[in-house]
DNA sequence: CACCATTTTGCATACGTTTGCAATTTAACC
DNA sequence: GGTTAAATTGCAAACGTATGCAAAATGGTG
């Protein structure tokens, strides 16, 4: 019941050596005997003696926390990566901290206070919008940064996506090889530059054809909001025989709406694209047709840069793209000239 | 670029008093005069210091992390109970570090391991199965856990709940009402509290009416698993009308298993009820039958029993239950008697 | 055995805080 | 103003570990 702390000092009497020597044995790199490191380890397996992390943290200046900020896991694009990414750190022995944030501006002042108070040796951030004055206060602070499906024009920050522009435009050239005429698009919010770049590379596509989207409403990443954009672009007198949506999360709410509110065939009467494939696009309720992104590479990917930067010091963070296919399922029609 | 680490001594000095006073004005219960309160924070403000948590954790043996660990993120449930959870927790000066655990024997050890190491002020285990000699290293370590969503039926440890045998029989009266005769069950993983609580009330609720279910099998929580059995169950001899899924995450593949593959009507054919109501059953697309577990409730009684046990000492963990409501939607018939 | 190079070991200090204790200041009251 | 009680302050000792330095032990070689 009570806590029994026992200190390296209880174990180094026990095994008859210098607390030094308990220490050295429990610490990686450091050098001793393989008698004493025998008699230390078993002494410390007697009294169940673990290493304090904490006492350990103030002295070498490393947590082995990483702090993850994140604003909302309802998309499951995020729980996911959250998984794989305390799956991958758990196995180099660091771990994941939770800050949630809702994007309140003063909200995540808070969160960076925090982030700061607990050491973190690195940070992560995914679906939230980092302001400018928060990475450099981190910056400042000398904490590494890597923006996990984020990344940001100015700064020099690390930053980790799909090649959302590249995506935007293979949905536009897939959209218009399927013969749809009106084409409309549904954004990821503008607020973040994975929406910016999958609407730029979306639109740039239909422009090359000659063509530009027949209607863009932000759908802030929000199902109610991308399902009220859905209704008023069916009310529009030009309606869009194709949407493109920002991501998954929302397009499952623009197919609902279109089938069971609006009573229209999906891709029949209105083909729908997502973004991320998420598992639930797979679901045969859905069949969604989206652009995949690559996940476990991305995470890899995103763990390798922040890792670099903690242990190796100041690399120049970089901004990473991993190329995403397409993947046809059933909310969208044969391309023309492939239909067998 | 440089980590410029300010320390209390820094600001005391600047300040013109003793690091003693710089640490009493930033801890909550410690007595310092408003003067030098202000002196002390105008030089802090100034350094921009932020007391070290590591070295507080230290001396105080609180960290004011909380050890959460999760086994799969893919059931909607456990992200959005994780994000309660972490927005609760970080409300009152707590954060949640994750602890991923795939069941795997050994790979518990690890984490419990771990969990220790870091001086976790208690433990919140979601969707995990904590074996008895698991807890009972914590409890030797004097840290307190709360199994969320789980609970264990011998050990002293503390454990939310909804009232899974009273929801198993609501599901069991609800499904005889709607006039089925053919009743199946797709448990819970059965080394689960929750999967066998659920089964057992609806076996019993069955039993009140004489009846027994068809059939049972135990889907594991897992999609994969749970389309199997359904599959299984509709090549049987005696074919159910009517399925109770041991989760909403399940359900959903029963359901498309059922529709898409087998090419059946739900709730027509087969009528499928889950559990949980995760927010996708409320979606157009699934329209679930489902027991409704009350997340909020479950997460602010978890950290309240959580945090009462780590401030208020060794107070006697209990055994809560939150009864659940069953939410009748698409995919089951109307009752009987009800049918107006 | 003597000599040197190498490895291992212990000592002591430092990390940045909290907190008991005693000294000091402030407040309060007659 | 003097006396006493209360609040504030500084000093110094922890908390449990890592690590530079010098001493000691080890090993190899002539």
């Amino acid at each position: 019941m009570q806590a029994e702390k026992v200190t390296s000092l209880q174990v180094a009497e026990r095994a008859g050596v210098s607390q030094s020597a308990v220490s050295r044995v429990f610490t990686p790199g450091a050098s001793a005997s393989s008698k004493t490191a025998e008699k230390v380890r078993k002494a410390a397996a007697e009294l169940g003696y673990r290493p304090n992390m904490m006492a350990r943290a103030m002295i070498t200046g490393k947590s082995r926390i990483i702090g993850l900020v994140v604003a909302y896991l309802d998309n499951q694009f995020y729980p996911l990566a959250l998984e794989r990414l305390s799956n991958a750190l758990q196995a180099k022995g660091y771990h994941i901290l939770v800050f949630t944030a809702n994007n309140a501006r003063d909200h995540i002042e808070g969160v960076i206070a925090d982030l700061l108070d607990y050491q973190v040796d690195g940070i992560i951030t995914a679906s939230v919008g980092m302001t400018n004055d928060l990475t450099a206060r981190c910056e400042a602070a000398g904490i590494p940064v890597v923006m996990f499906n984020r990344s940001q024009d100015g700064a020099s920050i690390g930053s980790v996506t799909s090649a959302n522009i590249a995506g935007g435009r293979k949905v536009a050239e897939f959209l218009l090889s399927c013969g749809h005429q009106n084409i409309a698009h549904i954004s990821g919010w503008e607020g973040s530059s994975t929406g910016r770049d999958r609407q730029k590379g979306f639109v740039d596509g239909l422009a090359d054809a000659g063509k530009k989207p027949c209607s863009v409403i932000d759908g802030m990443y929000d199902r109610g909001t991308a399902a009220q954009a859905t209704r008023d672009m069916m009310a529009a007198n030009e309606k869009p025989d194709a949407i493109f949506v920002g991501n998954d999360h929302m397009a499952f709410a623009v197919v609902d709406t279109l089938r069971h509110e609006l009573g229209l065939r999906v891709p029949e009467d209105v083909a729908v694209v997502g973004y991320d494939d998420v598992p639930l696009a797979a679901w045969p309720a859905y069949q969604l047709t989206t652009v995949r992104q690559p996940l476990s590479r991305m995470v890899d990917a995103s763990i390798d840069m922040l890792l670099a930067q903690i242990t190796q010091g100041e690399i120049a963070p970089s901004r990473i793209e991993f190329d995403g296919p397409l993947i046809t399922r059933g909310t969208t029609r044969e391309p023309k000239g492939t239909s067998q």
